[in-house]
DNA sequence: GTGAATCTACCTATCAATAGATAGATTTCC
DNA sequence: GGAAATCTATCTATTGATAGGTAGATTCAC
């Protein structure tokens, strides 16, 4: 990948994470590397392009931190508080909420396909969930506790965001603990 | 409040809360209404004005059913039962996440005067969660709970929305009773 | 090895469409 | 008559997108 690509993927990244992807133009982009919207065009023909090419960076970093971070580790509790410290730090390092965050919110309002991809890193994030919970655990339980998990992120990180406080996900993160593993584990 | 405002408010509304502020124009709201742009800009001023009204509109309606719902009900746990019912109300209805959760998500794009609302509003949902759990938590966990709570209904609702599965903000406000009461609730 | 062909990465210039917004004329209704 | 509501017509700015061109590096054919 070219330092301009990887250039325009990161100031749009940050771009529509603090704003959304329509408050975003490639105008804003070019402006930021100092090159000419007409060259964002060569590298990404359409907008959509652009926003698929940003959901794939997003969603392959997003499983190698998890998969780095969660190396060794047994315990299903501790394996879902990785996930959260991901959710976490991408967050805090950030200032900004998940970028699948923001696009999920608008999903209806993307191209049809963005929307799909955007669906895919959420589908996979709750298959994770799954996979990692308690197996003592019935499946329709663990996915209940999925669904919980990552609504909870995604939502504690608007709400910090928004309230200016981030504090908040840290606060829903120790109250998730309550739900994380089997049921003696609710103390 | 004229009947085409209230057209106006519940066309805006319906757009803004399916695709986001901005990819929601006057013309678009005009051409539903079947009138002209510049017939919107008579009734609000700038877009913002529209925002601000619409977001006073849903805050008013949002705690005129919360406090409707919840008369008479003095366990914590059926008033905070009553909260998440209310969310979820607001989704299966309209088939669309709440205005705020879009605006929430949006905000740092936003005019600054909106965005203000908007956090008033998730404000008042905080304040309004913390004095109705238990009483015989201490008001830090109230905090943390109430925390945990809006922003479970919050990304519940988009991910029930993005991934077109309406069970999910079901089975989170199922998993969340776990967390409503005092201690001996989480049986 | 060298000239021709091709590729990369940008550029200038421009497009049609759409955005929010406004002035001023016209209609509607009491 | 007068106020409220809507219109026509238009403005400026911006959007995503495209056409066509160019400097410089690379590759290929002989």
């Amino acid at each position: 990948m070219s330092d301009t690509v990887k250039k325009l993927l990161d100031a749009a990244e940050d771009s529509i994470r603090l704003r959304g992807y329509h408050a975003v133009s490639f105008r804003d982009l070019a402006d930021e590397l100092e090159i000419k919207s007409a060259s964002v065009h060569y590298h990404f023909r359409h907008k959509e392009d652009l926003g698929q090419a940003l959901v794939k960076r997003y969603s392959d970093s997003f499983f190698a931190s998890l998969n780095a971070k969660s190396v060794g580790l047994t315990e299903p509790r501790d394996r879902i508080d990785t996930f959260c410290q991901v959710y976490r730090q991408a967050l805090v390092e950030a200032d900004r909420i998940c970028l699948c965050a923001m696009l999920a919110a608008e999903s209806c309002g993307l191209p049809a396909a963005l929307a799909k991809d955007v669906a895919g890193f959420l589908q996979s994030n709750i298959d994770w969930l799954v996979d990692n919970l308690p197996t003592d655990l019935p499946a329709s339980q663990r996915l209940s506790k999925a669904h919980h998990i990552l609504s909870s992120l995604q939502g504690a990180m608007i709400l910090s965001k928004n309230l200016d406080d981030q504090s908040i996900i840290d606060q829903v993160i120790a109250d998730l603990s309550l739900l994380f593993g089997s049921s003696q584990a609710q103390s």
